[in-house]
DNA sequence: CGATTCTTTGAAAACAGTCAATCTGTGTGG
DNA sequence: CCACACAGATTGACTGTTTTCAAAGAATCG
């Protein structure tokens, strides 16, 4: 697993083995069983995590129950909660595993120390913010803007073949509609 | 101006008189008419941009040539195409002020000279970037999880005194919702 | 195979959008 | 200073979309 990890890191920047090497020495595998918690409301998340395989979805509860997806993660995605880990406050949000997976976690204190060692992984992980941020951004203005058939029609071709792997009424939530009205949706398309 | 932006400075980090006056060395003042562009689009963004004085709005424009507003920001805020700054493709996005508004722009290059010799000013960026992601993952949970009337009440809540600046159209098309379902739920509320 | 969960379908109700008209306030030019 | 134009907000009647509730199929898992 660590062999994932690694692969996607050198792919995204120069790493020497030694560097590789201490990036190990803090990271821990976790194993997840398909509706296994990685994350539960009201705990607080620590961690940098990194999916090695699987999918996992973070969503929140409201009032009346609903659950209401805010992310998808598969293979070589980050997953987490960053407003907890940033302000160490209890999580408003549940993180579990859609399918079997398996997540390689850094603690915060941990990965602060890699990345004040290593300029690389601090840009990469920059980067990696910065297009999450413009990805979430995109995602707003999509929301404000699209229908409901069109906003599936844009996830779609977003997910690509990871769509096929989310239930249903998953992709519903996370497009804000019912999973009736997906169901509808789709009938319509077929045509 | 150049004194508002050092009072916020100083107000999240420590900075030297030394430092401060390389950060004015580089910064441009610009001011704006109320309804004037700050960028439009198809325009590259090349700037950090800080809001000193006024009110501004990020929007898109779709095919049917609506509008639908994807950030406000007032003073003291940050405001930009932060998709067309990291990857330098033309904006998709038009900013103007509704406002009278003075700006304080640094140019990318500028910017990341400051950050590279600034660590203070490098952390500053990233909390602000790693709480505006948070920010817009809130407000995307919000969009898929509440009604028209619980997202206009949310919203007044977080812009508070803001709010009574805004134009309500500009409001409702920030919410996604038509000015004439705004004017309703105002009506409701009223009792 | 039986149980559970997920998806689909139907009908009715709630909700938001559209179009058109009126009302309000602001600012401009005569 | 008034009159007028204009943009923004409100209202009404209507349309269309989405939700809700309920039930029936399909798929999945132990």
């Amino acid at each position: 697993m660590f062999t994932i990890f690694q692969n996607y890191l050198q792919s995204k920047a120069s790493f020497t083995s030694e560097q590789l090497e201490m990036i190990n020495a803090v990271s821990v595998i976790k194993k997840l069983r398909k509706n296994q918690y990685l994350l539960q409301e009201g705990d607080v998340w620590r961690y940098n995590a990194f999916v090695c395989q699987g999918c996992l979805r973070t969503y929140s509860i409201d009032e009346k129950g609903l659950e209401h997806v805010l992310n998808f993660a598969v293979e070589n995605w980050w997953i987490g909660d960053r407003e907890s880990l940033l302000n160490g406050t209890p999580s408003r949000f549940n993180i579990d595993a859609i399918e079997d997976s398996i997540v390689l976690l850094i603690t915060k204190e941990n990965f602060d120390m890699l990345t004040s060692k290593l300029p690389q992984l601090n840009d990469l992980v920059n980067l990696i913010l910065q297009r999450s941020f413009v990805a979430s951004q995109n995602r707003i203005n999509s929301n404000i803007s699209h229908t409901a058939e069109e906003k599936y029609k844009a996830f779609i071709e977003k997910y690509g073949p990871i769509s096929l792997r989310l239930p249903q009424h998953m992709i519903a939530s996370y497009l804000g509609i019912t999973p009736e009205t997906l169901s509808r949706v789709r009938k319509q398309l077929k045509k």
